[in-house]
DNA sequence: CCAAAAGTGTTCACCGTACACCCATGA
DNA sequence: TCATGGGTGTACGGTGAACACTTTTGG
């Protein structure tokens, strides 16, 4: 631990520099995103985005996932850096930069996260009910969101909401409720298997007392594929 | 002037902010970049991007946009946040976290930028045939040209290279450089004109000794469209 | 009249879209 | 046997790609 009293001085004022992440996931049909209630001021109470300090010598990206770990106990997802917020006021303390970056988590892998000495609670909500949050978060999430949907169409994105193991029939629910519409059950079989990005693992998934499923796996585990 | 004694103290270390500019040209059906001369330590007399520190109450679009000025006398072109460069180390003097942009200018509006007192020279060198640059300049020149390339595909974002007037034959001209790769003079015509992102001002253009050419502009100066 | 860029349509292959029925399972 | 999701093929239309000749100008 550092000594309480210890300062560190500069010839030039420098603003403070965080990460804060936008982790996404599909529950239920539907988009949700984690917040967490903030335990400290400013905005104490309010839901907010997980995030906090970057340590002078840490990686950003090391950062944003070390805070997502400390805040909600998850780990090992898909990160990637979003955008870098830095309006001079948008932090009463002091100024801010902010290195926004978003996450997406397999619906198997939903630990109901637990609180820490900086967030009071942690939840999911569903995205198109979400709660006031604190600084500018709405403004991030808008273009979280805009990343993500942008990405569906020319990478195998979605493919990191899935689990290990999937059917065709989970990852087309998961197109549908990104896209927010209806899909073709046949074409998007055919236009799925003809990226080459899934293959069968000779397994079969039972889902309802229906019949099994055949059982996919991403191809290349933990990687986002560019399309075309 | 602040006083050269002044300092600035923080009860944890923060990071330097900084921003750096890739702005790429056409010149002479290739692809160019603006890089300067370092005049100062670290890395003096070395190549590098234009850029510089944040003001601690300065948006950090304006900081980018502000080095830019001052650097090489460009102003007002298309400027937009490219990635955010942090590893520890990439700055001999202090943790130094850069915030990337990167802006196109048209080819008519190309001054022979002016040196300042923290660039030695300033230069345009084709993209092919780049010097060594400073720091992890060549990773966020990588990066850049990537953005590019990537956005030719689904937006308008050739048109910024293009003056206020040109021609097809010009755009074509464009286009082919950046994807390095020959088109259809008639299938580039239908495409570009059926997207309806320029209009025919009823002007026309001599640009040979050869015979004169409609002379277009964009529809919507200085905005990038997203197609489709 | 020659050189050089401007301007202009049609054909074909491929891909995305629309569309309906039988199968396997558990209750 | 019924309800529920799993699994499969074809026909059509639109879009991108290939392709050649005439026009206009300056020298």
């Amino acid at each position: 631990m550092r000594a309480p009293e210890q300062t560190f001085s500069y010839r030039y004022p420098h603003p403070a520099v965080t990460t804060d992440v936008v982790v996404f996931t599909i529950r239920e049909q539907r988009l949700h995103l984690l917040l967490i209630q903030r335990a400290n001021p400013p905005f104490q109470g309010q839901w907010a985005l997980p995030g906090g300090f970057l340590d002078i010598d840490e990686d950003i990206d090391a950062c944003a996932a070390r805070e997502l770990a400390e805040e909600t106990g998850l780990s090992d997802l898909y990160l990637e850096q979003l955008y870098t917020f830095g309006t001079p006021r948008r932090d009463p303390r002091e100024r801010v930069i902010s290195v926004a970056y978003y996450a997406l988590v397999s619906n198997d892998r939903i630990p109901e996260p637990v609180a820490s000495s900086d967030a009071a609670a942690v939840a999911w909500f569903p995205f198109d009910a979400l709660p006031d949050t604190a600084f500018d978060h709405a403004a991030i999430i808008a273009k979280a969101h805009e990343r993500l949907v942008a990405k569906l169409d020319y990478s195998s994105i979605a493919l990191q909401f899935m689990p290990e193991h999937f059917t065709l029939g989970e990852l087309q629910a998961v197109y549908e409720t990104l896209l927010n519409d209806e899909l073709d059950k046949r074409n998007f079989r055919k236009r799925i298997l003809s990226l080459d990005i899934i293959e069968d693992t000779g397994e079969q998934k039972r889902n309802g007392k229906h019949r099994p499923a055949r059982a996919y796996r991403a191809r290349r585990p933990n990687r986002v594929e560019i399309i075309k």
